[in-house]
RNA sequence: GGGUUGGUAGCUCAAUGGUAGAGCAGCGCCCUUUUAAGGCGUUGGUUGAGGGUUCGAGUCCCUCCCAACCCA
């Protein structure tokens, strides 16, 4: 409050709330019956209509005696015209306390200025909100990434490009919920809090239960969960939620993040794989209206343009690895080492062979790979709860969908014997284990189907999609260090 | 955790170690079809925090905080 009064820009502010009170104006008002949105209006444009709207003054044009404002939210906006002849002096008083940033209602009939600007010629208007501190800039909006993600609700007041990003991750989830529902899939929701958090290697929040007197974990991943349902009759359902992992934090990363989870009871990773082309086309055609995505930099120039036509190549994770190294399954675990200092892969001498083998697949095939690529038969190691290739047990029966340089999707026939599934879990190697669930492993025992399943990261999607390239321009709040002393 | 870059007015940005500035916003005046409206005038600063060097620090040095990017 010290701070606030010191404020010239503020005080102003505050002086004009109080004159809008000493007005008899009650400067946080009541509900407000409209006609349309100012962006359904401006869209659906016909004049001469009596219309009422509502919104944010984002832009005000003195001209004297008249005036021209732009309401907006997040539909869009709408220009206003006001003048004193029309309002009266009483009016234009009360107008002159208002700012860029209040909220406004306004009642009036559409019309064309002789600019051809769709407008709506006020009759009279009532005042819904005050705001009490100035906008960002008009026209550079906010720039400062901490204050856009702070302050998101500043971002998507001044930036229309963040709403867009916002509005299209909104519409790409909406758009998989569909597609899913479409095709028979159930959604359900599954326990966030977990006393084994399995279903992935990855280190899990830790809470605890006070009436129970138990630690619980936030899931790292729903997947056993939903496969317990397919042991309990589900066929085909899906979960669309967040997760959460207390890892790094990066362009990449954030400690919660969204996961679409699918499995279907008698399916098979190939399915699965035809599945997640299907949607993620569907999607792209629905939201972004192309199959073409360009990334772009802020200077406009396009850095990439990603080619989701089917159909998405297919290749053995093997021989892309031999892609990179023709002959590296023929060499020794040191000479596979000395190749990767060689090249800059870096590796530690505690990783195991299929642990350097996935460095050299991350370097130098994921991270070049732009268009989709299905890559199969990863190893066994990699994957735990996948089912083992009947001609290569060495090998899993799992794509991992590879674009725009990122994992997008992992897709299983998932493994349903559990007595291997024990096995497997149990004697996991690496630096990634999963923890031991006894109830899904009891669960397994009672049989579960032969089934597929994906998972689909919707963060990373959403950002192939809009083409930003930080995961918190896709996320409305991205977690930030508190700011000590506020 | 390590490295690089940055933090200056409400916002966007300037400022060889030598009086902290501009545009927008704000405030005042003019203007009844503007749209980054225009014209004239004008207010606004503990330069992220704290130390140090110096006659003099936004600028150089140290510690800390926050952020972005790269690496682990």
């Amino acid at each position: 409050m010290e701070e606030q009064s010191q404020n010239e820009l503020l005080a102003i502010r505050r002086q004009k709330l109080d004159a809008l009170r000493t007005a008899g104006i009650d400067p946080f008002g009541k509900a407000y019956e409209t006609t349309g949105a100012p962006g359904h209006i401006r869209a659906a444009f016909a004049e001469a209509q009596q219309v009422r709207t509502a919104g944010r003054i984002t832009a005000h044009r003195n001209m004297g005696k008249s005036h021209f404002i732009d309401l907006s939210d997040s539909t869009g906006r709408m220009q206003v015209y006001l003048n004193a002849k029309d309002l009266g002096a009483e009016a234009m008083a009360i107008f002159d306390l208002l700012d860029i940033g209040d909220f406004l209602g306004i009642e009036g009939e559409t019309f064309v200025t002789k600019t051809g600007e769709p407008s709506i010629k006020a009759t009279s208007f009532t005042v819904l909100s005050k705001s009490l501190r100035p906008l960002p800039d008009k026209w550079h909006g906010v720039q400062d990434t901490e204050i856009k993600y702070r302050q998101r609700y500043l971002d998507l007041i001044s930036n229309p490009e963040s709403m867009e990003v916002f509005q299209k991750r909104i519409a790409i989830v909406r758009e998989i919920r569909r597609f899913l529902e479409d095709r028979g899939f159930i959604e359900v929701e599954t326990p966030m809090m977990q006393a084994v958090p399995g279903g992935a290697a990855a280190a899990p929040f830790k809470t605890h239960h006070n009436a129970l007197g138990v630690d619980l974990y936030l899931r790292i991943a729903p997947e056993l969960y939903l496969k317990r349902l397919l042991v309990g009759g589900f066929s085909k359902v899906f979960e669309l939620n967040r997760n959460f992992r207390n890892e790094g934090i990066s362009r990449r990363h954030n400690p919660e993040f969204t996961m679409l989870e699918a499995y279907w009871a008698c399916a098979d990773f190939e399915k699965m794989a035809e599945l997640v082309e299907e949607m993620v086309c569907h999607v792209a055609m629905t939201v972004c209206g192309t199959l073409t995505i360009e990334h772009k930099n802020s200077e406009g120039q396009v850095l990439r343009t990603i080619d989701l036509t089917r159909p998405w190549r297919r290749t053995d994770y093997s021989d892309l690895i031999r892609g990179v190294v023709p002959d590296w399954y023929e060499r020794t675990t040191e000479q596979r080492r000395a190749w990767c200092i060689e090249n800059h892969v870096d590796v530690t001498h505690c990783q195991e062979d299929f642990e350097i083998t996935q460095h050299v697949f991350e370097k130098l095939v994921e991270e070049k790979t732009i268009n989709p690529l299905f890559v199969t038969h990863c190893p066994k190691e990699l994957v735990p709860l996948a089912k083992q290739n009947t001609g290569n047990p060495s090998v899993v029966d799992v794509y991992e969908l590879v674009i725009n340089g990122q994992e997008i999707s992992p897709g299983y026939s998932e493994l349903n014997d559990p007595d291997v599934q024990r096995q497997r879990l149990e004697h996991q190697s690496g630096e990634e284990t999963q923890k031991l669930d006894e109830d899904f492993l009891t669960a397994l025992e009672y049989g579960m189907p032969p089934a597929g399943g994906i998972g689909i990261g919707i963060d990373r999607l959403a950002m192939m999609l809009t083409g930003v390239e930080s995961i918190r321009d896709v996320i409305l709040f991205p977690h930030m260090r508190p700011k000590s002393g506020t």
